[in-house]
DNA sequence: TATGAATGAGGGTTCATTCAT
DNA sequence: AATGAATGAACCCTCATTCAT
């Protein structure tokens, strides 16, 4: 009875999708989550409301989803870092986190808008609690590589680094000398990393 | 003529206000502003809903009155850290900044959930960009004075540095190596400063 | 134990009762029943809204005691006409009506804001209706004695004539002719009345 | 592509807006309008709340729906009486008058009582005032044409006759010999406006 | 697949009223 | 006689969600 075919659906099914999610980030970043009601969604993608709740569950299925979609976008950049020298590895992953972070701005208010509302978050607490874990680890790993005296502070440290640099721009991008902080984070760890690593390997050659 | 003396108002007034603006603050740095109802409010003051009206003109009245509150509490820190000799203000502010928020743990809370949230904010937007840009402006001139190479990017990044700590021990306390951070920050932020400030107090004597 | 005797406290009484009704009728008037709070009544008259309580049962009981107070100052006006000689008992009455108008234009704005809301009036009906029932039969009587050929649709029209104008004068008095107009129901009602009464008079001497 | 026609669904909608509308008129000529409540308006349409603000920004906006609706019901009578030959314009206006009194009796109940909250009228007031001004200047010059020596003030004091026969009939339907006084005013105001005009016409030709 | 009319719980807020003092 | 802190029901309104089409 249909005349469309399977694909036609599935496409026009996936072209929906993307509508929403990327409105919905673009006005949860901006007004907020609890800001952002359905139909202002609905309106900017050009549907319904009801349409949402063929492809999501909730609107905080929605939000799950978004958050879903830039996970996987950072672990990404993580395995890109993962698979460098040894030696270039930290560098590569705070500059991936930068650019990360410029890439997807909306994201990260978002993020930062709703880290603290764990009813909001609901259900998406433990995956991003096992996520900043991650960073966790994998910072202390290259640090520890590094020969860093308490890399598990300073993983700590850096991270809180990353971080805190992250939501100022986030905060208020203009004025921000973000390109100076990266380059001075990186001074400060990386280099000194590089150099550790590289005189090991050189020794232990 | 009154039939309770005006002191006695005076008490019970600030009793009530006391129990709103704390219950207030508690649930709003554990569910959000947006996710506390005024009744919630009410119920955990063990009032009604209508005397959270006779003490402040709406639900964001309240969260200004809070904002008040606390920040009068970091300006004190802070007039106490320039207060110190030059070669510690440096260590007094960054310490300070912690025990502020160790005191006051669920009031950061509330403000990192608030700050992506202009809606939320109206109105107290730009005193807490003043803020912002007071700490930014005293983190440099102090850096200034210890003679570090760029110090509006230093600050940008120690400051990011402590609003990252802060925030990441604010998320999730327990497991969180707080006194190990913070010396690693004083470490590496302020001996070298009362170092430099040391040599040239003792230079220009 | 009380240091008032008992006049000294009924005056006191009385001056309260009164301040309340006063400003009472005058906020009435201004922004009808309903948009005015008990809070706004304590307020203008200089107490407390509790204090209210004491000397009206309610709200409601307020806005009784105002119309019994404006009904009673009809009523001996109307009296007043009737101890006129019958030739001039109806100009008598229509002069005595505007001249209550004029000087108590805040009860007539409130009896005619709240004349169509029963609920308000609840209980006050019943008066009412008795009330617009004696003007209405007292120009009936005096029309009939004036020899009109309907009495009592002259009686309907010229009530209807009489509290229109009030209400439209009341409405926007500033560039009302009210004067002029309360000529022109004279002349048409009751210089005609007058000579007839007058004729028949001299005609049954 | 849409599950329901345009057609239906403007269908549907203007049965809902009907039925709030209705409903809306009748209750808030019953309790007036601050004492008609959005629920209970929803409820009497057989809809709920919530529906309301699909159709109407507020309960204010529902009302001024309301006032538009009749208000072009009225002008459409007024044009009426215009379109008709000059000695019997007056007598058309008087008779609509009445017509569109007991066509819509709820209406001019809630007309009547809120005429005098300003509050309630809340942007409609100019318009009101401007109707109001509308009828007196046409039946000035109804009777102008017809001769009266003066015609503002007459004209003042029919359109008080007609408002205050319209209210008291309102307030009270059943006794109230609305026919006869109609045709008392007909008698008083058109007769002898015809007769005047219909003599000029002669003359004049 | 898509619509949008409809729902109703719950939001912030007001206010007549009570009562301890 | 007088106060004003306190109450809580009810207000208008929003919005995530459902469902007939």
């Amino acid at each position: 009875m249909s005349p469309r075919t399977a694909d036609q659906n599935e496409q026009i099914r996936a072209q929906s999708r993307r509508r929403i999610i990327d409105q919905a980030l673009a006005l949860f970043a901006e007004h907020g989550y609890e800001g952002t009601s359905v139909r202002m969604i609905a309106e900017a993608a050009g549907t319904s409301p009801g349409l949402l709740y063929n492809y999501f569950e909730s609107k905080q299925a929605l939000l799950h989803a978004i958050f879903e979609e830039s996970v996987a976008d950072v672990r990404a950049s993580f395995a890109l870092a993962d698979a460098a020298p040894p030696g270039e590895r930290l560098e590569r992953l705070v500059r991936g986190s930068f650019e990360i972070l410029r890439r997807n701005m909306a994201f990260w208010r978002l993020s930062y808008g709703v880290r603290m509302q764990p009813a909001v978050l609901a259900g998406l607490g433990p995956e991003l609690h096992e996520w900043t874990a991650l960073i966790r680890r994998t910072l202390q790993g290259y640090l520890r590589e590094a020969g860093v005296a308490r890399p598990d502070v300073e993983a700590a440290a850096l991270f809180a680094l990353i971080d805190g640099i992250s939501q100022h721009y986030v905060l208020d991008p203009d004025p921000y000398p973000l390109d100076a902080v990266i380059d001075l984070v990186v001074a400060r760890y990386c280099v000194a990393a590089r150099a550790t690593i590289g005189a090991r390997g050189r020794r232990t050659r």
